[in-house]
RNA sequence: GCGGGUGUAGCUCAGUGGUAGAGCGCCACGUUGCCAACGUGGUUGUCGUGGGUUCAAGUCCCAUCACCCGCUCCA
């Protein structure tokens, strides 16, 4: 009867979001641009609707009096909305610019790229020949490894290992200086690799008209960091106190290496994230808190739990600072089956961000985070100094609070819900597109359609429209038969529409049509608005 | 970054060196009392972009851009 997304029914997708205007490829009449998306017409206020909701259920509609079900105790929540461009420290600090800004070497031989810094290998001697054996392997494997390859590379056998005289341990390919004697991870021949070459993930510009490198800073990676650096200003400025969130959406820019799959990875982005902060001996509670209520926001908006999962990282996937880590992930209809597609992740990332902002970047020091040192002792990179630690007068206890941080993408978020809400189904031997589309998201909440344009119909639809248009977004259609708006109105998920017939002038009243019943009811027109307000209401 | 595929009207696509097409959509008028009705008329093109070959290029060649698939890489 009724479908739902498989890969063929994306490429439909993927045209009615162009057809009706939900999402165009940025600077198309130039040819586009790899990685950028517009939002059009329905597509902005289906992004709007899906972040307000977002902004209504995490802070503004937040009950701050009470603890919500499954919280540990109330909490606060408060917003912040920070420049695109920080101070490049900011950027040092928190991580990203060793993470994000690496050099990388390609194999001209098998195609491969490698990261300069993981790569390793093993300085030989044989055969008057003397060459680097690289490997992406470390430790015993490293080892068993660069022999095996310097092995086949002479044409040796495993019996004349003897032959192969080792004069380094396996130590980073970033200690060669020359790769004309390298052997690449996966080559035959040396010298296949190009030089280090710098792949920077980080959008870089420059501050002031005269761009010079002491000018350079970076377009914001993540959303996040401004909630760090301006944490002692809310805490000093709006009487907040643990545990409390600060939540901020916002654009962030990253340089994926290879944006796929419609807006999914995007190098222009938005974010919705929240950082949470409490007390570190609550933290793992909050941590499941936040886990468990960012997924129930989404099945509560409509995603279907069989597509949607809340995965907990194994322990090796774990970034280094990171207690904790859950994905929710939505089996998006693009992706091979039974893979998924990351919405949103929960981290408990304890109290790295904070103290890197202070003390200077950290880096995992056995159990211990430690200020990460250069070679001569000194902090790799400088923090602020500021004591932004939060002070418990009740305590009389000054710490680092915890950090919980759910970090949804709103693209991405509103890719899977186009991607749900999209179904195709058979009506009377005809194909309906229909969006199913939550009515809290759907661009549109209520068309508004005379049955036919005569009789005083048209004068009643369009004082009933322009009631209704000044508290929710409606629309007025006129144009051919009633069947063909009605279908309209499906393919770009409105969930009501309402007809004004004859039966309308002699009592007043009007159906009410449901998107997905296609059940019709007769209502007062006073009634519209009221039954408009309920149905819309927040249930999540 | 590599390999393969694709690019023609708003959308889906046909067009095998010789006048740029179809269906759907969209608009107008008429008709029409509830699920993509009907009639009549109309609208739509830098054939992705740039160069080349040719008397002639949507079609052949080169380059380039974008999208899709597979590698590679990655929050």
């Amino acid at each position: 009867m009724t479908t739902n997304m498989s890969s063929e029914s994306m490429d439909k997708l993927v045209s009615l979001c162009k057809r009706r205007g939900f999402l165009f490829p940025s600077s198309e009449i130039y040819g586009g641009l790899n990685g950028f998306w517009d939002y059009g017409p329905l597509g902005v206020e289906l992004k709007r609707n899906i972040k307000e909701a977002w902004w209504k259920d995490m802070v503004s509609a937040h009950d701050d009096l009470d603890a919500p079900e499954g919280a540990p105790t109330a909490y606060q929540m408060v917003g912040l909305d920070c420049s695109i461009i920080m101070h490049p420290q900011v950027w040092k600090c928190s991580g990203h610019y060793d993470l994000f800004h690496d050099f990388m070497v390609d194999c001209r031989e098998t195609k491969k790229r490698y990261r300069h810094d993981q790569v390793r290998g093993r300085w030989v001697e044989a055969r008057g020949k003397k060459f680097f054996v690289a490997t992406q392997s470390g430790g015993e494997e490293g080892f068993k490894e660069t022999e095996t390859r310097a092995l086949k590379h002479l044409g040796l056998r495993s019996k004349q290992v003897d032959e192969l005289s080792w004069t380094s341990p396996l130590v980073s390919l970033t200690t060669v200086d020359s790769f004309a004697e390298v052997l690449g991870p996966d080559a035959g021949e040396l010298g296949t690799l190009t030089p280090p070459r710098e792949f920077n993930l980080m959008f870089k510009t420059f501050v002031g008209a005269l761009s010079g490198e002491e000018g350079a800073a970076f377009l914001r990676p993540e959303t996040a960091q401004g909630i760090f650096v301006n944490f002692k200003n809310v805490v000093d400025s709006s009487r907040v106190r643990l545990p409390f969130g600060i939540a901020q959406v916002g654009k962030s820019f990253r340089n994926e290496i290879t944006p796929r799959n419609f807006t999914f990875r995007s190098r222009e982005f938005e974010q919705m994230e929240i950082e949470f902060f409490c007390h570190p001996s609550q933290s793992a509670e909050w941590y499941r808190y936040w886990r468990d209520r960012r997924y129930r926001w989404y099945t509560g908006l409509g995603l279907a739990s069989s597509r949607l999962r809340l995965r907990d990282h194994d322990a090796d996937e774990l970034s280094h600072y990171s207690c904790g880590t859950a994905d929710i992930e939505y089996a998006f209809p693009f992706l091979p089956p039974g893979e998924f597609g990351e919405l949103e992740g929960i981290a408990h990332r304890g109290d790295f961000d904070l103290r890197s902002h202070r003390e200077g970047k950290l880096a995992r020091n056995g159990e211990d985070l430690a200020v990460e040192v250069d070679g001569e002792g000194k902090p790799r990179h400088r923090g602020s100094g500021k004591d932004i630690r939060y002070f418990d007068d009740q305590l009389k206890e000054r710490f680092y609070p915890h950090v919980i941080e759910p970090s949804a993408g709103a693209d991405r978020g509103t890719l899977a819900f186009l991607c749900e809400a999209f179904h195709e189904e058979q009506v009377e031997g005809e194909t309906r597109t229909v969006l199913r589309l939550h009515p809290r998201l759907a661009p549109i909440k209520v068309a508004v359609l005379p049955l036919v344009n005569k009789d005083g119909m048209p004068e009643m639809a369009a004082k009933l429209y322009k009631e209704l248009k000044r508290d929710h977004a409606a629309y007025f259609d006129d144009g051919g038969a009633i069947g063909r708006r009605y279908r309209r109105q499906d393919e770009v998920g409105t969930p009501f529409c309402v007809t004004v017939d004859g039966q309308s002038l002699v009592d007043g009243s009007v159906t009410w049509r449901d998107r997905d019943t296609l059940e019709q009811v007769r209502l007062g027109a006073a009634e519209v608005l009221p039954e408009l307000h309920r149905r819309l209401r927040a249930t999540c």
